[in-house]
RNA sequence: GCCGGGGUGGCGAAAUUGGCAGACGCGCCAGACUUAGGAUCUGGUUCCGCAAGGAGUAGGGGUUCAAGUCCCCUCCCCGGCACCA
């Protein structure tokens, strides 16, 4: 005997032979408005997945999690009517791809050709309905150009407060454009990653350490290019609202940009510093001003220098060289300890005019609100701590509900005022609304929002991402001609980073030098520049043009309120980088005008991760990685896609289990069975199929109902349902022949868009043995509709209950009333056995469901 | 610490407005067909109990004729943020 198991079905056989099909008949080509072909009368429907960096590890499971939910929407949307894009590419600039080409030694364009090829050839044996025609790359001078166009946009334009936009930096009328730029440059400190050799953004960096690679991370000032996305901190946060999104994530996102509305308040310097001076704090708390007994300053703050007095000097400066020491992770960790230095200088309260000492502490952060704050320690509990360390006096400004003044000391909640003699007794909103209008009509601070979110790091000193179109003449920077772009990098065969913060573009001397005077900007753009706007490219891929053509922007893109991707699916892991950058670009080119809608994505899924068998995650240490060709080639495109919809729902994170792609194997089988049996020679031939039987009215009632429910679970995304239902509908048709061939026909269909080739093959055989039946390919079948009717029972079971127990079920015309139902549960024989003796106080009737019998 | 999301059989999970808890699948048990079965088909399978019956959706309380579902408290798991003034 051999000793390879014979498959259930000949999957082997017909899989790559559908797949050369449609990839050779372009079956899931979409046309553009314009182009021949293109059907005007159909809506448009844009799907889209979170695009792959073709890494060296190949595809893993967890990747057609997200891209078979798509597949199965769009190829379901395609049959309803739609016009679908439903796109691929690949995000193939940046760190990973970088990483992988040092660690296998090779340049990263020849890394990166062959990691797209692997993934290509391991998607398209999935099976899935993308439009090739449309597939880009992020590295390709053809794509990047347009990044490169989009970054001169950014670099070109300002946001106008008044208009709360952007703007052409024309309209600008200041005397400093280069201090409003979308783009631009900066020497504030940066976190550097020695180990990757660059900077990295504020995103990338996670609890100080590299998002890629785990490596730790410094803050040293450089200059770098910044983008000013803080800029948009409000319209980001407030243009969340109208998202079809989870909650989680919008939450993550206004997490990160964390606004918190409160005052900005100026404190003189005492007149003895003789430094006509203020100290701007924000706080959120302004009705706490007569409770702020000291103030602190980061210690990197600038005045320092100013008012610290000659005695404080030596501690001061060793306080500083200490903190300048620490790493952000050590900063924080070491944060159980309060600790900090007095100036010796002394500030004006303005509501009070007292003299308040200023201290510098590490636990204000420069790089949040002004780097200053006003400490009321009896309301904030570091303030507290550190105040009780240093002895500095404690004063309760708010009483908690309930409360005496002792009581209230830590208190941080809405109260009333106390000893503040300009809102004493108010409520805390009411108190802060007063104080406000107060400093802002004493000219001592006013309204101010402040945001967490801080402006996005662009620059990284790597090889293998977009060169920045910028020139550089007399310490000067300004745009490289757009006619110029794209701009190619050098072709490097040393492109390993220098160690040093020298970019490595910088070992090509003859490409940075671009005039006798003039030279290139040698750092290069981070992977996410690519991925800001790939969404956009898939509409108009081969314009030569434009970025995107007007038209075909206003067709993929637009319809609908507030418009753009009708469904985007993708991990949590983008929440607060990819998706929050894609959002900034596409505000950004719909205030210049360029796009329709103000959101890329309007309604966005994230799939649940998917774990290895021991319910642990998936790592080539533990060993329990599943690669997607195996699964294939075991059980084959249809087993592997059905499986992975059917583990569960869809945003959950579940283990992986081969058994479980072993019984959705079972149950295709079990359809090919219901087609084709085998005969002697072991050749599958038509089996008890026939075009004359009908289905009986048991059957109707189950596809009628499983049209209703595989839709309406595909449009909320509930697979797995969807699947059990097709499951009983299987069920219902094995046991009785011969088997009506309009029920198979439906199931087929319905079945489609989750296991495309078995379906197509066996929609195949039927139209041999029964020609003249729908016509088209199964691809392009209208999606069926039931009918109601169909659904409903002359007969219903319902549950008689007594005090809320089930104790029997009695079948009862569908058409019988409260009173009828109510008359046959008290004949009921057990019913009489268990109230005889009891008296019935009430009897409940839910027509069709059940009878409840109150009896004591 | 703060903010989210969860906790249902041996396992993955189902369960409109509160209305038969456990659909569908895995696994397991029994049987059928077979030279054979890691194929296929049929039946069973929440727990305790021979049974009648009882218990049961993390735990405790409450509302209700009726609670996985609504309200209050507690515990546990996952994710995020974390000196953000």
């Amino acid at each position: 005997m051999s000793s390879d198991r014979r498959k259930p079905y000949p999957f082997d056989l017909f899989e790559p032979r559908w797949q050369a099909y449609w990839a050779a008949n372009e079956t899931f080509r979409v046309r553009n408005p314009g182009e021949p072909g293109f059907d005007a009368s159909r809506p448009k429907y844009y799907v889209l997945d979170m695009f792959p960096y073709p890494s060296g590890a190949g595809l893993h499971v967890g990747h057609p999690e997200g891209y078979t939910a798509t597949d199965i929407i769009g190829r379901y949307k395609r049959m309803n009517g739609y016009n679908v894009l439903h796109p691929m590419g690949w995000d193939s600039f940046g760190l990973p791809a970088e990483q992988y080409a040092i660690k296998t030694g090779q340049h990263p364009e020849i890394t990166t050709a062959q990691n797209i090829a692997s993934f290509k050839t391991q998607l398209n044996k999935i099976g899935f309905a993308y439009d090739w025609s449309r597939e880009i790359a992020t590295s390709s001078p053809d794509y990047y150009r347009w990044t490169q166009w989009i970054f001169l946009k950014l670099y070109n334009a300002w946001f106008n407060p008044e208009s709360n936009r952007a703007e052409p930096i024309s309209t600008y009328t200041g005397e400093k454009p280069d201090s409003v730029r979308l783009a631009y440059v900066s020497e504030a400190p940066v976190n550097w990653c020695p180990e990757l050799g660059t900077v990295l953004a504020n995103e990338e960096v996670i609890d100080g350490k590299s998002e890629v690679g785990g490596f730790p991370v410094e803050r040293r000032p450089m200059r770098q290019w910044m983008l000013r996305i803080t800029a948009y901190g409000h319209r980001l946060i407030d243009e969340l609202d109208g998202l079809d999104w989870p909650e989680s994530i919008k939450l993550l996102q206004r997490n990160w940009i964390g606004r918190s509305e409160g005052a900005s308040v100026d404190f003189r310097l005492a007149p003895e510093t003789g430094l006509e001076r203020t100290i701007t704090v924000f706080t959120t708390r302004p009705d706490t001003l007569y409770g702020a007994t000291y103030m602190v300053l980061a210690p990197e703050h600038r005045l320092v220098d100013e008012i610290v007095t000659e005695e404080q000097w030596p501690a001061v400066r060793d306080y500083r060289e200490k903190t300048a020491r620490k790493s952000d992770l050590e900063r924080t960790e070491l944060s159980k300890e309060k600790s900090g230095v007095f100036t010796g200088a002394y500030a004006i309260n303005p509501v009070n005019g007292e003299r308040v000492p200023v201290w510098i502490a590490d636990y204000v952060l420069l790089g949040y609100g002004t780097g200053a704050i006003m400490a009321v320690p009896a309301h904030d509990s570091r303030d507290l701590e550190f105040a009780q360390k240093f002895d500095l006096p404690i004063r309760v400004v708010v009483l908690a509900p309930g409360q005496d003044e002792a009581g209230s000391i830590g208190f941080c909640g809405d109260g009333t005022a106390t000893g503040s003699a300009l809102i004493d007794a108010l409520p805390t909103p009411e108190a802060k609304r007063t104080l406000i209008d107060w400093l802002e009509a004493n000219g001592h601070g006013k309204r101010s929002i402040n945001f967490k979110l801080r402006d996005w790091l662009f620059s990284r000193q790597r090889y293998w991402g977009e060169p920045f179109p910028i020139l550089w003449e007399n310490g000067q920077h300004r745009p490289l001609p757009e006619g110029e772009l794209p701009l190619t990098p050098p072709p490097l065969s040393d492109f390993k980073p220098t160690g040093t913060p020298e970019p490595p573009l910088s070992k090509a001397p003859e490409w940075v030098r671009y005039s006798e005077s003039a030279t290139r900007e040698l750092n290069t753009m981070p992977q996410w520049a690519g991925s800001c706007w790939y969404y956009l490219r898939y509409c108009d891929p081969r314009n030569a043009n434009r970025f995107v053509s007007k038209e075909a922007e206003a067709y993929w893109m637009g319809g609908g309120k507030p418009g753009g991707v009708d469904l985007y699916v993708g991990g949590t892991e983008h929440a607060v980088l990819h998706l929050l950058y894609a959002r900034f670009w596409h505000k950004v080119l719909y205030d210049l005008g360029e796009l329709t809608t103000p959101e890329p994505f309007q309604r966005l899924v994230n799939q649940g991760i998917i774990l290895g068998e021991d319910g642990q995650k998936m790592s080539k240490s533990r060993g329990n990685v599943v690669n997607p060709d195996d699964v294939i080639a075991q059980y084959g495109a249809d087993a592997f896609r059905l499986y992975e919809m059917f583990m569960g729902p869809l945003e959950q994170m579940k283990p992986w289990s081969m058994t479980g792609v072993e019984g959705v194997s079972r149950f295709l089988a079990r359809v090919w069975r219901l087609v084709l049996e085998e005969n002697q020679a072991g050749e599958w031939v038509l089996g008890p199929v026939s075009a004359e039987v009908e289905p009986d009215k048991a059957q109707l009632r189950v596809i009628h109902a499983s049209i209703k429910k595989v839709s309406e679970d595909i449009e909320g995304l509930c697979f797995n349902t969807a699947i059990a239902q097709m499951m009983v509908y299987v069920n219902a048709f094995t046991a009785k022949t011969p088997r009506p061939l309009c029920a198979l026909r439906t199931l087929l269909v319905l079945l489609n868009p989750f296991a495309p080739h078995i379906t197509r093959e066996l929609w195949e055989r039927l139209d041999q043995h029964f020609p003249g039946g729908p016509q088209g390919e199964i691809e392009d079948q209208p999606w069926p509709s039931f009918d109601p009717a169909l659904l409903v029972e002359d007969e219903v079971e319902i549950v008689i209950q007594i005090n809320g127990k089930t104790r029997d079920k009695q079948v009862v015309p569908l058409q019988a009333d409260r009173a009828a139902i109510e008359a046959l549960a008290l004949e009921n024989e057990r019913v009489k056995e268990a109230i005889a003796g009891k008296s019935v106080k009430k009897v409940i009737v839910v027509p069709g469901k059940l009878v409840n019998i109150v009896a004591v």
